[in-house]
DNA sequence: GCTTGGACCTGATTGC
DNA sequence: TGCAATCAGGTCCAAG
């Protein structure tokens, strides 16, 4: 999309999350998109019109390519799924489809001048990856915390970008229990767990994500990452370290899975 | 100010 | 087979 124009968008309801936005059609038309990017889950399209347009997955959004001139950018699909509620209609033939059966996820258009102030980012810690993450950064923004770290990294203001899944993946590879208290975790906990953060986020990435249930690749291709899961959604199953009896536990109203014997 | 839990919504799975 | 209950990758907001 980068670089080519939105020549229409087609709106097929009038919210996901939250209400699209006010004549977004209209707004969008003949947009060029400058540039795409990435801010933790958020992604965001620079269009020429001086507007950021804003998109969020939520749990269950995905985006399909299809269509287009032989020889370009061309992912078929399986057809017309139910639940498409955006299409844009790309410069050269494309068509690039939101499909989200919870519609957890969102679409808004800011103005780029004051994009900082945009509130669902402006808030938003490190991401993993960034030179601004390292287990000093851990160490002050975790003193003093009473909640558990599972809470502490599930907070997107403390850091960005990690979901349910991958906490516990990097708890479990760093060796420390999800209940334990936040204060409790700067010093050697936390230089354990920043590069585990760090090697869980890489190798999910570099085996192309996770797929559940209905998480795919553009192509609709699944993502490899499950596959590799220790601890996630293994309940009952023995620990591949230790051969102990995986736990499952429910925080802040999400699962939690766990090795008792070897997170401590 | 910090933390927790419910709400948002549909679909897949499980248990009766 | 059919139905109801439960659970799912995220974020926001109200209540405690």
């Amino acid at each position: 999309m980068e670089g080519r124009r939105i020549l229409r968008l087609e709106q097929r309801r009038a919210d996901l999350r939250f209400p699209l936005p006010d004549r977004f059609a209209e707004r969008v038309a003949n947009a060029r998109i400058d540039r795409l990017a990435r801010q933790a889950k958020f992604l965001a399209a620079y269009l020429s019109t001086g507007e950021v347009l804003v998109m969020h997955l939520g749990m269950t959004g995905r985006f399909t390519i299809a269509g287009g001139q032989p020889g370009s950018f061309h992912h078929t699909t399986g057809g017309a799924l139910a639940h498409d509620h955006v299409v844009f209609h790309m410069e050269g033939g494309e068509t690039v489809t939101y499909n989200d059966p919870r519609r957890f996820g969102f679409m808004e258009l800011w103005p780029a001048e004051h994009f900082g102030a945009y509130p669902r980012l402006k808030d938003l810690g490190p991401e993993p990856l960034s030179n601004g993450f390292s287990a000093a950064y851990l160490d002050r923004a975790l003193a003093g915390k009473a909640a558990p770290i599972k809470a502490a990294l599930l907070d997107q203001s403390i850091i960005a970008g990690l979901g349910n899944i991958y906490v516990c993946e990097a708890l479990y590879r760093a060796g420390i229990s999800p209940k334990r208290l936040s204060r409790s975790v700067p010093g050697q906990r936390a230089a354990r767990l920043a590069p585990a953060v760090n090697a869980i986020i890489a190798e999910a990435i570099a085996a192309g994500g996770s797929s559940i249930s209905d998480f795919a690749a553009t192509d609709g291709a699944l993502g490899y990452f499950q596959h590799r899961f220790d601890v996630y959604d293994r309940e009952g199953e023995p620990c591949k370290h230790c051969g102990s009896i995986v736990k499952r536990i429910v925080q802040s109203g999400r699962s939690t899975f766990y090795c008792p014997a070897c997170q401590r």
